[in-house]
DNA sequence: TTAGGGTTAG
């Protein structure tokens, strides 16, 4: 990239005009550049683009959706600015992506302000705007455009499925995903589902606990059946995630083996499901396949999959092999979530100490999740003194949830250490986390 | 040459 880069430059392509040549040559060469660079080292974009400017070449529409997908937030508005500058803000690829930039960096009343000037409708542009609500957590907004549009496709109903989804209300996608089958948009086969609904709806199942939407998602996988679509890697990765998650094996496991094209992401949700379903040594067994039979190469997924299985399993030294050959053989730095693995695998098999010296390790300051892994690892085996000391770093982090300063409390008790344990429910208090009360809840039909 | 929706962990 860079070298065909040099070549340019050093042909004197991109630094001046030649009287006989087309006069958007340097133009497009730029704006092609500024697209490789944005797939392929997108950090460079925005210097390619000064560049550009401080060699007086003008930037047309086609430079803008590369050059702002590829740039921080600070330098969004700036760049809006240049579009308004050279009189290209009427353009909807322009706007369309300015206003996805907008939603990413929750800026959505900006993103609303620039869907605005979109001349006419757009359902490119109006897609992007659901998508920007439901992103922002707006799903009424959302809700009330849809309604507004004067037509939709796939994208626009798979866009609020989705965006229910991504927003918790996993009965509200299953139920707007059950509208749109009996919608004439489908029934008449104007739209057409494709893969990237069924991941949609596939997902909300797959959040859900209980028979009922695991018996939805089964008719889903059903009518993918029936209408002879391709189990692709998305789709066939959705349906064994949901098998997983549901506690039925076997079906995730035929879905897994009839899938012809299978990627990193697909042996994750296997290895997963295999883990958390009490086949911990086979999820390590498949883990092995993936790399000397697929040649693939692990991701930060894999290692929580694999690490929880070793943590569920028992195998201590496995789960710290690996852990340790996360950075060095693989090249993924762990991030918070594989300390909380092999916090969970040491402290859950009493190694108290150890458990402790890797959070004290740690690069980073150790969230709720690692924390409270270990503090349950005390409580199990009686370490209060460790207990106290991380319990007190809890504190100080100020999270709302009460659950672990609780168990704290409660293991001071249990060692009849009173005085303890109502001074930590003292400070508790004092520091303003409230207990959320139990509550159930019976389902009427 | 350009713009919109999707999978995997806890």
């Amino acid at each position: 990239m860079t070298q065909i880069h040099s070549l340019v430059i050093t042909n004197g392509y991109l630094n001046f005009h030649k009287p006989n040549d087309n006069k958007w040559m340097p133009t497009l060469l730029y704006n092609a550049i500024i697209r490789a660079y944005h797939v392929h080292n997108h950090k460079k974009v925005l210097d390619i683009f000064t560049q550009m400017l401080s060699n007086q070449i003008s930037p047309n529409t086609h430079t803008f959706p590369p050059l702002l997908k590829s740039s921080h937030a600070s330098v969004v508005t700036p760049i809006h600015g240049q579009a308004l500058k050279r009189g290209i803000l009427s353009d909807p690829f322009v706007l369309t992506t300015l206003l996805v930039v907008y939603a990413r960096n929750s800026r959505l009343f900006c993103a609303q302000k620039v869907f605005e000037e979109v001349p006419h409708f757009c359902i490119v542009a109006s897609n992007a705007m659901i998508n920007a609500f439901s992103m922002n957590g707006n799903m009424e907004g959302a809700l009330k455009l849809f309604r507004r549009m004067c037509y939709r496709d796939v994208v626009s109903w798979t866009t609020m499925v989705n965006g229910f989804v991504v927003n918790g209300e996993f009965y509200a996608a299953i139920r707007f995903f059950g509208m749109m089958m009996t919608h004439n948009d489908v029934v008449n086969c104007l739209v057409k589902l494709n893969e990237a609904t069924y991941v949609s709806v596939l997902s909300s199942c797959a959040n859900l606990e209980g028979k009922a939407a695991l018996d939805f998602g089964r008719q889903v996988h059903g009518y993918i059946v029936v209408k002879g679509v391709d189990l692709g890697v998305f789709v066939g990765t959705s349906l064994i995630n949901l098998y997983g998650k549901m506690g039925c094996l076997n079906y995730a496991v035929n879905v897994f083996r009839v899938m012809v094209v299978r990627e990193v992401c697909t042996w994750n949700a296997m290895i997963s499901s295999l883990a958390s379903n009490g086949r911990e040594k086979e999820a390590l067994d498949l883990f092995e396949k993936m790399k000397k039979l697929q040649g693939l190469k692990p991701n930060s997924i894999t290692f929580v999959a694999v690490l929880t299985a070793c943590s569920r399993g028992g195998f201590i030294r496995e789960g710290l092999k690996l852990f340790g050959s996360m950075s060095s053989e693989f090249q993924v730095v762990p991030i918070m979530e594989h300390y909380g693995c092999v916090v969970d695998l040491l402290g859950r098999a009493g190694h108290i100490q150890e458990a402790a010296d890797i959070i004290r390790n740690m690069p980073f300051q150790p969230d709720e999740s690692v924390l409270g892994a270990f503090l349950g690892a005390c409580r199990i085996h009686g370490a209060i003194e460790l207990g106290e000391e991380i319990g007190k770093k809890m504190l100080k982090l100020q999270t709302q949830q009460c659950g672990q300063y609780l168990l704290l409390s409660s293991m001071n008790a249990e060692k009849e250490r009173w005085d303890h344990a109502a001074d930590l429910r003292k400070e508790i208090v004092e520091s303003g986390i409230h207990k959320v009360p139990a509550f159930s809840m019976v389902h009427l039909t």
